[in-house]
DNA sequence: CCTACCGATCGGTAGG
DNA sequence: CCTACCGATCGGTAGG
């Protein structure tokens, strides 16, 4: 049924649920959900007949709304932070490196699938503070590989902005696409993750030769 | 009371209510409100305590909630295409522009005043459609605003991405300082636009000579 | 996973 | 601008 050697692996480590099981179904609902209408607008009842069962039973599955909420974000971080290390592993320097990283991160925050990114960003005040505590150990983890990369650009002389705010202010440009990129118009997201690098200065084309 | 002759002129031109006024604290304080906690979690009962009335009082001033809203978002850019229009014909050039809009955008973000940029960006879609239509005419000419400097900077050769990929980048980069920013920190705004300049390689000393 | 229902709270109203 | 209150809807529970 899914074929993705990397999703499995994280299936059988138990970071992700499978996503043909209840919890796993429910949880690809609640993200588009939570992305699309926000966390306070969605109610227990839309996240139940997404899944077609009634409100009372989703309690069996979640003790609280905020916990699935938790459990999008917990899942959603562990989803991106393999994919982005592969694809920054993959890349043959810095430059690659930072452009897989901004055209991972585009297609979560835009992507169809389970990669919702957005929700991640945007709903982070619905959490309580005890929950947001549990999510930024692994969102640390997340974040220090942007700064590895940032720095190394950095050290080259590539980059001459502090790379804490450059990867703050990519964070906001990036997830804000969600409000305006439209996939079908004649941009693609590699082309959007092109901008984002000639917009820093970090193109080689663009670059004096 | 008032000693600003901008805001003055605004005020007997209708575009922003008297901050004096009953309407206007109030709207000052939803700013706040809606600013911190968002639109969905503050309630009328929230609104109505923070000026000291009973919620069913509110009911007078304005028919419903989303109304209060609005006008806040209609105020806040009445106010802000005024200032930041100030701010650009004062600036000597291009350059110079980019950077008064920066500032005060990111002023108008975190700013403690009227002026709740953070609150027309974050709570756009809680706007009913015929409400988002409204304030969309007022959008346009502030965006325009920005248009005119960053299609400038790209005749003059100095900013090669595409112009409007650059302002939705920035929109999204300067709202979401409002997340991570603190003004008791080491950085001021000041200094937050020059890192912003560093960023897009148009700092006047960053380029090469 | 369903049925039936709860206490609380929501935005908003009526009459003064 | 207040008092008193409304119908609707919310997250969540009990018992099966």
């Amino acid at each position: 049924m899914n074929h993705n050697p990397l999703l499995q692996s994280l299936i059988e480590q138990n970071k992700v649920s499978d996503p043909d099981s209840a919890r796993g179904r429910l949880l690809r609902e609640a993200a588009r959900l939570f992305r699309d209408k926000g966390y306070e607008r969605t109610t227990v009842r839309d996240l139940a007949a997404a899944v077609g069962i009634q409100s009372g039973s989703l309690f069996h599955h979640f003790r609280t709304k905020e916990e699935i909420l938790k459990a999008v974000m917990v899942e959603t971080i562990q989803l991106n932070t393999a994919m982005m290390r592969a694809a920054v592993d993959a890349a043959p320097d810095m430059h690659g490196k930072l452009k897989a990283l901004v055209l991972a991160e585009l297609e979560s925050v835009n992507g169809q699938t389970g990669e919702a990114m957005a929700v991640l960003v945007y709903e982070w005040r619905s959490l309580s503070s005890a929950a947001q505590e549990e999510v930024l150990v692994l969102r640390d983890i997340y974040e220090q590989l942007w700064m590895d990369v940032l720095c190394g650009l950095q050290e080259e002389g590539a980059l001459q902005a502090d790379p804490f705010i450059v990867r703050r202010m990519l964070t906001g440009a990036l997830s804000w696409t969600i409000t305006w990129y439209r996939p079908q118009g004649p941009m693609g997201l590699g082309g959007l993750a092109d901008q984002v690098m000639l917009m820093l200065g970090l193109s080689r084309n663009g670059k004096s030769s």
